[in-house]
DNA sequence: ACCCAGGGTCATA
DNA sequence: TATGACCATGGG
């Protein structure tokens, strides 16, 4: 599976501003968002600087936490235009751009590896609650370890390619959402009989 | 009418 | 350092 396969996006940007509006959100609502920002020409980090504080707010809406994620979307285009958009971005390494991710208020370390891994196709593995979830109840990790200690995991588990990563990522994801809706806990069963998931062990 | 959902920050002890 | 409150929507 190709990494834009799955998260869509027109460039680098889209899949920054995505990545906080998945906040603790499903994707369908986020997809309502980016759609409406879309219609009010609202998806480039200038035209959201200089818009309304409050019709961005109302545009980003169907995502959910609108107020919060209205501040830390402008905490990140300003960010992002200081150190000189997507173009300098894409020349700096792996470390200093997840560092610096890091540094924007409202950006923790899973919208950071969001951001480093589909926007600038950097190896780095994300952690999301459906990694922690599904694994957690297949007894091979706990859930509660932290961040950077489950990501060690991962990545000494899997090769450090992005396509790799991503892939995996997009297996969790699509258990996470699919498998037994009405029985949650079932994920674990249905995983065990995916070959590739089941490896990662 | 409930329950859940792909985080992160801040205040408190 | 660890735990809890808070942010808010949409779908099952």
């Amino acid at each position: 599976m190709a990494v834009d396969s799955w998260w869509p996006a027109d460039d680098a940007f889209e899949i920054m501003v995505g990545a906080v509006l998945t906040q603790n959100t499903s994707w369908t609502n986020v997809e309502k968002a980016i759609q409406q920002l879309k219609q009010h020409e609202l998806l480039s980090a200038e035209a959201m600087l200089a818009s309304d504080v409050a019709l961005l707010a109302e545009v980003i809406r169907p995502s959910g936490y609108y107020n919060v994620k209205t501040k830390r979307l402008l905490a990140l285009c300003d960010w992002y235009l200081q150190q000189g958009g997507e173009v300098v971005l894409a020349t700096w390494p792996m470390a200093k751009l997840r560092a610096g991710l890091l540094e924007v208020n409202g950006v923790g370390p899973e919208t950071a590896d969001d951001i480093v891994l589909y926007a600038f196709h950097h190896p780095v593995f994300v952690i999301d609650a459906y990694t922690r979830r599904i694994f957690s109840r297949l007894g091979l990790l706990n859930e509660k370890a932290p961040y950077a200690e489950l990501q060690s995991q991962f990545e000494q588990a899997i090769p450090a390619d992005v396509k790799t990563y991503a892939h995996y990522h997009a297996l969790i994801i699509e258990f996470g959402k699919e498998t037994c809706k009405t029985k949650p806990r079932c994920q674990a069963c249905c995983l065990r009989d995916r070959c590739e998931l089941a490896q990662v062990s």
